[in-house]
RNA sequence: CGGGGCGUAGCGCAGCUUGGUAGCGCACCUGCCUUGGGAGCAGGGGGUCGGCCGUUCAAAUCGGCUCGCCCCGACCA
């Protein structure tokens, strides 16, 4: 008998961090990497994970009043160039279509011809495109706000890719909207960062910080940049979404102007937000453990997995049709106002195989039904957040009547359970030397887990922010929204400072 | 794009130092037997050893170039 692994991921966390989570991404059949450098084929498990994301957004985007639409994957180059530091910050990192042809050359290997009069670029974002678009669309006071998101692809030419994290091309949703004043326009983008930080936390389950961030880290072209910050297992933060308050920047590069009430002829403010499919690279990171992947139940693909322990000798049809008939009646219920997703796992598998390949994938609960189970008319149920040993066994009636109490249960567990590991690694730190210890790593060979968060103060100066990142890898993540005002001294230079920001090495 | 590491079957690896034409475990296929913590037995399929050029009678193995992946930076969602 093959000896039982210790867990299912090798190696663990604590071994190999960044390892461990491409081993998640792998087993739990999330995605894979393809023959074109630095993108991902996001596989159906994946991408069931990314419908759901989508579903759930697109719902908080209706109900606050947006509209979907759809731009050009192109953008011709001289709209990028009319934002100068938009331009600035994308260009690096920029493909560009010249051609539009393929002929046969003198060796018969295909070739581009038929150059372009100008280059196209692959959207890295939209806002001089749509910008362009809703300078038409825009002629009055009557017309705005003008509520627009769309689902699209990006390119971004990324020099070190990590799947889902940062790769070169990658889904997301873009908002942008337009307004008649600075102030709607500002509330807009603290309205839609309210409704990240709330998806993050309620269906996520990722506990997160709302924030402002500093000049260098601002969306290029942007008057200012909310975040919302998470930290991960290995307690660095990931921005998990951003939204950008644009001031009358790209309304005047793209001349979106309008009548107001009096007549007068007057550049809209604008905003743009988005969230991407960097968010599954922070639910995996946030939840997932040494055997695997750990999906909030708000947005699995399956809820409820029913593994059939067969005998071949005894009741197998008996068996299998108890367990056909528990899934039709939890198929019946709904959770979160969807259909319980219910899946029969009926292959012919050893029954300690597919209950691992289940706990691999994260799905939340599990429901193993042998003849112990059907003797009883009960069920022996696995919970994902829970070990092995904690499985238990429940009456049928009793659990189609508290399943979704369960889930509601795993969910609050996990938010709860990433809330404290981020809660236990933030610090509040008053002194250059403690700051710097705190940054510096242990194990200088081979630094995988890392300090945390350190809420610290700063005097505003971005010098100060560089000698921080020179020396140390780490930058300010954002000027938290909610924190109280206090007085304080900026750890580098000790001049007074009216409020802590959060220190962390970022992804 | 700089520094380091690595490319041998789907995954994980050995073989390379000392050249002789490829192996192991898991996975996969068939059969039997099994299924409650990742089963067992028997048989079987799958690799131009990342690519190109060179050295050689002969290259996974030696040399050069190149491409890709991973880690640490810089850049970034």
């Amino acid at each position: 008998m093959k000896q039982a692994l210790k867990t299912a991921i090798s190696p663990t966390r604590e071994e190999d961090y960044a390892e461990w989570y491409q081993q998640v991404v792998r087993v739990a059949d999330l995605a894979e990497t393809s023959a074109v450098r630095g993108c991902m084929v996001i596989k159906p498990w994946g991408y069931s994970l990314w419908e759901n994301i989508q579903r759930v957004l697109d719902g908080m985007f209706k109900a606050t009043g947006h509209q979907n639409a759809y731009f050009p994957l192109f953008i011709p180059l001289s709209y990028l160039q009319k934002e100068a530091e938009h331009v600035e910050g994308f260009a690096k990192e920029c493909a560009v279509v010249t051609h539009h042809r393929l002929e046969a050359g003198p060796d018969g290997n295909l070739v581009p011809a038929g150059e372009l009069t100008e280059p196209l670029v692959v959207r890295p974002t939209s806002e001089t495109i749509i910008g362009a678009t809703f300078a038409k669309w825009v002629q009055s006071y009557r017309d705005l706000p003008l509520l627009i998101n769309q689902w699209a692809n990006v390119v971004r030419w990324e020099m070190r890719p990590r799947i889902f994290l940062r790769t070169t091309e990658f889904l997301w949703q873009e908002g942008h909207t337009v307004h008649a004043s600075a102030q709607e326009a500002q509330e807009e983008t603290e309205r839609m960062l309210d409704v990240y930080a709330d998806f993050a936390e309620r269906y996520m389950a990722i506990p997160v910080i709302k924030g402002e961030k500093t000049d260098s880290e601002r969306f290029p072209g942007a008057v200012s940049t909310y975040c919302i910050e998470a930290m991960m297992q290995d307690r660095k933060a990931l921005q998990a979404g951003t939204s950008h308050f644009l001031g009358q920047n790209f309304a005047r590069s793209s001349e979106i102007t309008f009548s107001d009430v009096t007549g007068k002829e007057a550049h809209a403010w604008t905003t743009s937000w988005g969230v991407s499919t960097r968010l599954i690279g922070g639910l995996i990171m946030t939840h997932s453990d040494d055997n695997g992947l750990i999906l909030p139940p708000r947005l699995a693909p399956r809820h409820v997995v029913i593994l059939p322990m067969l005998r071949k000798d005894k009741n197998r049809a008996e068996i299998l049709a108890y367990c056909k008939r528990v899934a039709q009646e939890l198929r019946g219920l709904r959770y979160d106002d969807q259909p319980l997703q219910v899946e029969l796992d009926t292959r012919d598998a050893s029954g300690g195989e597919k209950v691992w390949s289940w706990i691999k994938k994260g799905v939340p609960l599990r429901v193993e039904i042998g003849q112990r189970e059907l003797d009883n008319d009960a069920l022996f149920v696995g919970r994902r957040d829970q070990t092995q040993s904690e499985r238990s066994s429940q009456a049928r009636a009793e659990f189609v009547q508290t399943v979704t109490k369960q889930l509601d249960e795993i969910q609050a567990a996990l938010l709860e359970r990433a809330r404290t590991l981020r809660d236990q690694y933030t610090r509040r730190i008053d002194s250059k030397d403690e700051f710097y210890d705190f940054f510096t790593p242990q194990n200088r060979d081979k630094p995988e887990i890392h300090a945390g968060f350190a809420l610290s103060h700063w005097n505003g100066q971005p010098g100060i922010e560089e000698t921080i990142k020179n020396d140390l890898n780490v930058t300010i993540r954002c000027i938290p929204l909610d924190a109280p005002e206090e007085d304080g001294r900026c750890i580098m230079s000790g001049e007074p400072s009216r409020r802590r920001v959060i220190f962390a090495k970022s992804y």
